[in-house]
DNA sequence: AAAGTTTTGTAATAAAAGTTACAAATTGAA
DNA sequence: TTCAATTTGTAACTTTTATTACAAAACTTT
């Protein structure tokens, strides 16, 4: 058995109870990097439960543009937010980033184990809702935020998790810009913006924040 | 008793079980036209019943700036959403369009309901998957989307909710340029551009949709 | 109807970000 | 180590949208 209890859906739940939801695991289904786990506009009747590897979901255009939305680990769940909705189809590709096992448990199954498992349901309502808030953050990056902004929060966010000021960030900057929705070239030149009026300092992936204050207000201002 | 059961968290449910859902209805609070009914960044104990009237959610901004999100109109449900999320801190400013009346119920208690009434659980889960699906279309529609596409995509919705290619729309354009996170000279002269271009006809509040195929390349293409 | 208020149309200008392109730097594989 | 592929820096130019401002039009209230 996988180190299930690690993810948030099962988290305060026993191995035998976790076992239940979960069953024998017959389905697992195996994908190799760079494969598409699920496409946009995919029908949703399942719960797709990561046991193993990491997803990139992200949102692409008839243009060719593409949106980074979110990375998923294992253990997780795939767009657990889907699954209950009227129009249940899935609004972002899904990619392999390297080899994945994924286990789909029908709807009707997971349905049936929610209404028996208090645990399992308040699990599951917390999920969905963090992805709720987590959708309004973006919406808001979006609304509000400048590239700089963007890149000022994000850094922040980076340097917090390292619990240091100065950090690596192991995506290209096409990766990024993904993220923020912008294009690579207006990204390159903030960055170097940002580096001439101060504030960080960047060689290749290894990032310095030489001054904190600004760049929280920048991020705050969204300006 | 109100028309609850014509919400879509009560749907399917006779009145005594709503009756024990929202219990004696004690708390009721009153609000008029323009009041906060809750203000970005309060903390969300209770889910909050609609009872009567209509709500504006909009995000809002130390610049200013202001971003439409959707209302909501009696009966119906006020970000239940925020209810069971970690961060369960408001993301919008809530406020009253005309007399509101809005019943909270505590979450413990709410909490036990969804328990033990297996169709209110169902109607819940669809409800806040539904909102991130709503948030999902929203962000991408302000990644992908041009002030051209997001009206066209307005007008086409609209349009399809009046069964015409004719219609009244009751926002100014200020709101309007609030939904799609535009300025309102920007708004007023892309309108203007659409009309030059024989997409549309429009004198004050009224629209025709001239053409309509046109109208809707320029939304799906987002260009 | 007159006066005041809100809404709309529009224009000049500025700022932000996209597009395209290309060379330099870096990385990775043979 | 060398060659090819990827990534990065950067610049010229275009497009989109914001900002500001003001007058015309439409509503509201007296």
């Amino acid at each position: 058995m996988e180190n299930l209890n690690q993810c948030m859906l099962f988290s305060g739940m026993s191995d035998e109870e976790i076992q239940k939801v979960i069953g024998q695991k017959l389905g697992v289904r195996t994908y190799k990097n760079g494969d598409k786990v699920i496409s946009q506009g995919d029908d949703c009747n399942y719960l797709y439960i990561l046991l193993d590897g990491e997803v990139s979901n992200s949102m692409s255009h008839v243009s060719g543009k593409n949106m980074y939305i979110e990375s998923i680990s294992a253990p997780g769940v795939i767009a657990p937010a889907i699954l209950y909705a009227e129009i249940n189809k899935f609004p972002v590709d899904v990619t392999a980033v390297g080899t994945v096992r994924v286990l789909p448990i029908p709807r009707v199954e997971f349905t049936y184990m929610l209404q028996r498992t208090p645990k399992l349901l308040l699990n599951f309502l917390q999920m969905i809702s963090n992805r709720g808030a987590f959708l309004s953050a973006k919406v808001r990056t979006l609304c509000f935020g400048t590239i700089k902004s963007r890149i000022a929060g994000y850094l922040l966010e980076v340097s917090a998790q390292h619990g240091s000021l100065e950090f690596e960030i192991k995506h290209t900057q096409q990766e990024l810009a993904n993220m923020f929705g912008v294009t690579r070239p207006a990204l390159s030149k903030t960055i170097k913006d940002m580096i001439d009026e101060g504030l960080i300092e960047s060689k290749q992936k290894s990032y310095l924040i030489t001054n904190k204050k600004e760049l929280f207000r920048i991020f705050r201002d969204r300006n």
